[in-house]
Parts: C-alpha cells; structure tokens; sequence
DNA sequence: TCCTGTGAAACGGTTCACAGCC
DNA sequence: GGCTGTGAACCGTTTCACAGGA
C-alpha cells in the first residue's frame, strides 16, 4: 500500500477531496475524473493516475460515486477522525490562524496555545487559556497534541521546533521563514509569505513575455 | 536570457538571497557554492546549476562575492525597487499581514487596504486608510498598486480576483482556500493552510515508515 | 459506448562529473 | 589546487494512448 507517493499528489488530494465536499452538499451522485479536472484546474488522466496510487475506485463506463471517493480519500488523507493540535505564538499570525474556520472545520482542533508574552498568558480564548512558555512540553503531552503550529519571531524558531519535537510532536506547520532542522521522522511544512511575494515579484519584473 | 526557469527555482534563489544578506550583515566577503548549501540545506551543484541559469556570477576557484551576487539576485528577482501593494480584506489575516515586519522590510509595501465591513472602513492603519470595496479599483489605479493580496472569504474570493484584475493588477497572493481562474497573463499564488495542515495529516497517519 | 486503470513515452528538474579558469 | 559553469546521465512526474470492464 505505502510506495512512493509524492507530496504533490497529496496535495492534489487534498484538492478533490473539497471538489468532491462540494458535490457531495449539491448532491451529485457520481462524477467522473473529467468533470473532476475541469472543476480543479487539472487532467483527467491526473486525477485517475493519483488515485490509482491508492487503488481503484471508479467503475469503468460510469466514474466515481462521489460520497464514496470523498470517503476513500479523506480516509487516504488521515482526515477521518481529528486531529489535536498546539499553537506556539499568540500574536497576530497565532491568533488569525485560532479564529480560522477551515482548520476547525476540517478536524484541526487547536487544543494548546502557548505564548511568552505575559500580559497574554492566562488570558482566555473560547475554550483555551494561553499558557506560558515553560508549559510547553507539558501541555502537549497532557493534552496528547499530534501537531504544532509555529507562529513566532524567526529567532524563536528553532528552539519552539526543538522542544515540540522533543515533547513527542511529529508534524509542524512552520511560519517562521527560515529554514528549520527536524528530525528525519518529523515532518514540517514552512508557509513562507516573502517566498510567495518575490516569486510575484519575479514574474511581473519579467515584463510579462508568458 | 528568459528560458524556461521554474518556480522552484525563483524559490531557491529567494532563498540564497537570504543566507547572502545574513552573510552580507555578519561582514563575510566571499562564500562558495558548497558553503551557501551547507547553509541552505541544498546541494552545491544545485546552487551553481540555479545560478548559471541568469548568468556566471562566481570565480573559479574563489566562489562568489557576497555583496555582489545578493545584488545580482536582488535584480533577478525584482527586488530592487519597492513593489506597491493592495491588501483586500482587513479581518484578522489581513491584519497580520499588514503588521508583517517581513513584507515591509523586503521592499512589499501595502498603499490600500479594502474591508466591506462597515465598521472598518474609515479607520486608520498606520498611514493606511481602511476604504469601502467599492473603491478598490480606483483605490489600485490612483495608487498605482502593482501586487494585491487577497484575504477574504472563500466565497468572495473570485469576484475580488476578478475585480484587482480589471484593475490591472497582474500578481496576486491568495489565501481564500479555493482554485481560482486568472488570465494566462496574471500571476496568482495560493497560500492554502489546510493543504498543508492535511498534508501533515497523510505524513503522520502513515504510521511512520519513513 | 463510456470511462477507468495503467503500462509506456515524454518531459522537466536534479545530480553527476569534469573541463576550464582563477 | 580550488571552485565555478555546464553538458550528460539520471530519476521522478506528467501525459499519452489504449486495453478492458461496466
């Protein structure tokens, strides 16, 4: 089952799963891997290459039952039951990221918010109560968290990254734009806001020859 | 001098740009291929195979000149002005975005910021102020607005795409989780959290086979 | 007939290895 | 001798095209 399977057919995955979300509400019963590319921006021959890596879904001559390959995919995807997650950094990026619906929405609970500014610890949001830095580790392994989310100064960043993993955490969304060092087995994903921007800058500068 | 050079590329290159400036400030006057991929966690050949792309820049035998090629990659990238930007959406991300210190200080300066909620409008960020959506378009010509990010509900994601467009906006970072459709001649980058949170959800379900 | 599943071909990006210049 | 610049080999991903089942 596990071969290689590269990140950007998760990502697509990903992408079909909220395609096929959508049918689902609309009440489309079955989709085929065309109509599928032509809502996501893809190929059809895409869509039927990434799923075959996981199996076969689809009945030849008639497509995919959409309840049942959302089903399928959101199970490949790990999404079927949820997921508990601690925010380190309470500041502005932290708490625009708390308020998020989608993660919430898709199984991500944010069940710890750390933060070393005084005046915010202890201070309450919804359900959570920001602890101090110090909690770090324990809160994570009290509140038995699977994934963090790093919001913090870049100076901070590796350190947070160092303590979460050694706390037991093996996936981390980083938002510090620096590169990070993790274990082999601890996966991080960085959102680098300045990456995105130059490479904007990059292709405008180009004088727009497509 | 404009072949065919890939996203992941202008990336990488955003990146050396970086480990330059750090090396630029610490008073290091050169740096060689293999150091600058110690340090970026990438391979010497692949640093040099970036480069050569735009140009030979280094000294056989010596390696590059810090300032001078953090100058050169400046250019390639379109760094050396300052870029104008429009942020639409004041909620909570766009707030963060616009406190970033990272934006600001790599040349990204946001000029407009638009909110269609009532009690926003009118209030002042900084030398910002919040205007009514109905502006946008004149807000971006007037202003002169090169780049627009759009941070907004998924549901008015595609008509402010639309909109920044018609306006003449031709790069766009988004961060309403949806794929949306731009001409061929407009640059769009997506920033979608919960990809990357459900990619970490794949990694981790996994059971850890690496 | 229609549409999936999948080997095979094509493509593009990365790594290798070395010629060439300091 | 040291390190860059680059063609060639390699490798992973995408696209093609079609066999085969509904």
């Amino acid at each position: 089952m596990s071969q290689k399977i590269s990140d950007s057919t998760i990502r697509r995955l990903s992408v079909y799963l909220r395609l096929l979300e959508d049918l689902e509400k609309a009440g489309t019963p079955t989709v085929s891997s065309e109509e599928l590319a032509r809502r996501g921006g893809t190929t059809a021959a895409q869509i039927r290459k990434d799923l075959s890596l996981f199996g076969s879904f689809g009945k030849r001559g008639l497509g995919y039952t959409v309840a049942e390959l959302a089903s399928r995919v959101r199970r490949i995807l790990g999404l079927s039951g949820a997921w508990r997650v601690a925010l380190v950094g309470a500041g502005r990026i932290g708490s625009a990221l708390f308020a998020y619906p989608n993660l919430a929405s898709r199984g991500f609970h944010i069940v710890v918010v750390v933060d070393n500014d005084p005046e915010k610890v202890g201070t309450q949001w919804g359900e959570v109560r920001i602890r101090p830095q110090e909690e770090l580790e324990d809160a994570i392994r009290s509140e038995k968290v699977d994934m963090a989310i790093v919001a913090v100064p870049v100076e901070a960043g590796q350190s947070v990254v160092d303590r979460v993993v050694s706390a037991g955490v093996r996936g981390i969304l980083n938002f510090a734009p620096t590169p990070l060092q993790v274990p082999r087995d601890v996966w991080i994903k960085d959102v680098n806001l300045v990456i995105e921007m130059e490479a904007l800058s990059y292709a405008l500068s180009q004088g727009g020859e497509d």
